[in-house]
Formats: structure tokens, sequence, C-alpha cells
DNA sequence: TAAAATCCTTGACTTAAGTTAAGAAATTAT
DNA sequence: ATAATTTCTTAACTTAAGTCAAGGATTTTA
């Protein structure tokens, strides 16, 4: 399976894994040896909610959005993720229950993704893995904690500020509706929050 | 330094650790020889923000509160956290930056700790170590994130009644102007909400 | 057990976000 | 290139939470 992966993907993903644990060949090779290559087209849903998460994507590239529709039909953006690094719903595959969020590709792009079971059993094998899994959670927490503590914290004027400024390429790269709902706000708040803001 | 942990309180501990790894009694030995005692009163600062964390504390019993002050001044409480289990701002400790938060008992308890350095060179030395990290990294991620996707998709009142629902403990055992903080409102809109609720 | 501190409620008023609706602008797909 | 879809803005109105202020209830502590 990779024979079909590309020279530069493999690069992206053993230079992120070494950010984390330093691999010599041997283990790196063991690593990918698991992983799966998958061309995605834009929009396509990697995770689908109510299916339980059974594989961990890497991104060598593009980026990414978790959402969920609400009872009455909303749908909610929960969050974006940027290339280069790791994906899934974390606490769908950790329980092994349905998940709550889909994943959906936002762009076109390759992923490599290596099931649940294969990863459990390089946890086992491997103490480096299980390592690099542990700076991973920690990481996915860090992240989590930073948006909810922008609930609260901050005003949802505060919080498009604080978007800005800690995360740029998503006011960019982001349709004003996504944002709206990562910020827990209607994208008429938005508009005007973004009006206000810039006069 | 051990010879002052009470029976009792060796026991919650294993047991808590053994619902994340089975532990022979050699390493949970290692482990434990790794933990130091201390004795804390009520409203004692278990973490102080500005202060990195260089430890992480074991709550066999009691309970504790997270919070931190806005520049105006006005204090948040972002988390609670019952025992049995580990508390740090983990943040803080897997960073290394000072604290955003503070950590208080909020009732006297005896607590366990472990050094910063000793855990990472236990999570060095054993793999199963390294495992508890992650699980329980898992963990503190997952709870986050139901703490975090309450503002996304609720009202508070909706996330008032979640709060009942999901932590009742909370309800019955911590001042309401606490938990207006958590929910990200004022206390007097708790106490309203409260109303109509009973209405 | 009395004084002090903390905690909770209520009222009047202000403000910001939600709702509904319509249409303009921009992007995407054929 | 044009139609279709998606995205964004604006307006009028409603609603719920914030703010300020005061007083009562409860808990803690000396």
């Amino acid at each position: 399976m990779n024979d079909y992966i590309s020279e530069n993907i493999l690069n992206l993903f053993h230079e992120f894994v070494n950010r984390f644990i330093p691999t010599e060949e041997n283990l790196f090779d063991i690593i990918i040896s698991n992983f799966e290559y998958k061309k995605v087209a834009r929009k396509e849903i990697l995770l689908e909610a109510g299916k339980t998460a059974d594989k961990i994507f890497f991104l060598p590239e593009g980026f990414a959005r978790f959402y969920h529709t609400k009872k009455e039909g909303t749908e909610v953006t929960s969050d974006f993720y940027f290339a280069p690094g790791f994906i899934t719903s974390f606490t769908s595959l950790i329980e092994q229950k349905p998940s709550i969020v889909n994943i959906q590709a936002m762009v076109k792009m390759d992923v490599l993704f290596i099931k649940y079971k294969n990863l459990m059993s390089l946890y086992e094998k491997e103490h480096k893995v299980e390592r690099l899994g542990r700076l991973l959670a920690e990481q996915v927490f860090i992240t989590s904690e930073k948006h909810l503590l922008s609930f609260l914290n901050d005003t949802p004027q505060e919080r498009y500020s604080w978007l800005m400024n800690e995360y740029p390429e998503y006011v960019k790269n982001i349709p004003l509706h996504f944002l709206a709902s990562y910020l827990g706000i209607t994208p008429e708040s938005l508009s005007r929050i973004r009006n206000r803001y810039t006069k």
C-alpha cells in the first residue's frame, strides 16, 4: 500500500512525527507500514456522525472541519484543523462509541490513515508510539481548552478578535458562517460584529 | 515519605491506577515510591496562577476548583474536579509555562503528588506509566470537549440543565456563583434561570 | 453564639445577540 | 459564460442576559 505514497507526503509525515518522537529509520518504517493512503475530494466526509471512529487520519496538507447537527437542524462547526497533523474524533475513537461530529475535508487532499486496531497494537509494541499518542492527546487537550476559555473569558466580539490573532488562517480561508458557529454565534451577529469592528 | 500515607489512601490510589493500567505489585511499588504526601486545608491553593506547574496531584477524596482572574478582576471558575483522580494545570505542566489557572482545594483533604521530573523519568522508564499518561490525557480532553460543546450547542438555561444531569454533584456541593461562571454567565442570571426553572 | 463574611435573590434598566426576511455579492459547477 | 448555489449584509423587531443596586439568608469563624 505504501507504493503509492509520494515522497513529499512521506517527508511531511516523517517530519511531523519527528517533532514529537525522534524516530530512527527502523521505527519509522514500522510506523509507516501501518498506514494506508487515500485521495480525498473537497467536501468529502472523512468520518460520519453516528459511525464509530475506527481510524486516525494524518493530513499532510489542506484542512478539515469538524461539525455536527443539532436537533433543530442547525449545523455547528466545532473545530478546524490545518495540516500537518493527525485528526479523528478522539472521543469516538477512545470510547469506541458513535461519533457526534462529522469530519469534512475543506479542500481536495491526500491523507494517510491508520486503523484503530493497528494503532492499539503499535501502542502495545512500541513505547515510543505510545509516547507519541500521549503527546498528541496532550496537544488536542490544550487546543480544546483554549477554545473553551474563549467562551468563559470573552464576549463574542472579543472571541472574534481572539480568533483573528490566534488563528489568522481561519479568518482568511473559512466562510463566515462556519466561523460564526465556531464562535457560538449566528452569522448575522458575526457580520455585524465585523462591521462594528471596521468602523 | 510513604510511611505517612494511610492504608485507605493507598488503596484509593491503587484502585484508580488499576482502572487504566493493570499493575503488578512490582510496578505499583515503583510508581508509589515516586509520590509524596501532603495535608491540604480547605481553600488552600494547590497551584497558583503565574507559577509553572511542577507536579501532578492525586486526590483520593474531596474536590477542587480551577479558576483564574480576568483583567477586569472578575474571577472565572473554569473547572471542578471530584476525587478520585489526577489534577494539575496540564497546559502549564506540558508546556512548562506559567499557569493561567489557580487550583484550589474545596474541602480539607489529603493529596499525593509526583514531581514533574520524576513523572518524566517514569514515563521514560516504564511503558505502562506512559500509557497511563496517554489515557489520562485522553480523559481530560474528553471532559474539556464536553464542556466546550455545551457552549456551542446550548443556551445558558440548557447548559444549566446539562450540568444538573451530567454532574449532579456540582449542583449539590458548589456555590452558585462558581457554577455561574463555569456556565459562562453571571450569578444573577443563573439565579433567574433557576427560578424560571422551578416555576 | 454573635459578628463577620459569604452567598443568593430580586427589581429596574440597558445592551447585545437572536430571529425573520430579503436581496446583493461572490463563488462554483455545467 | 451563464446559471445555480453559496455566502454575506442589512433592517426591524424580539428576547434574554448583563449591570447596578440593595437587602435578606446562610454559613463560617472567632
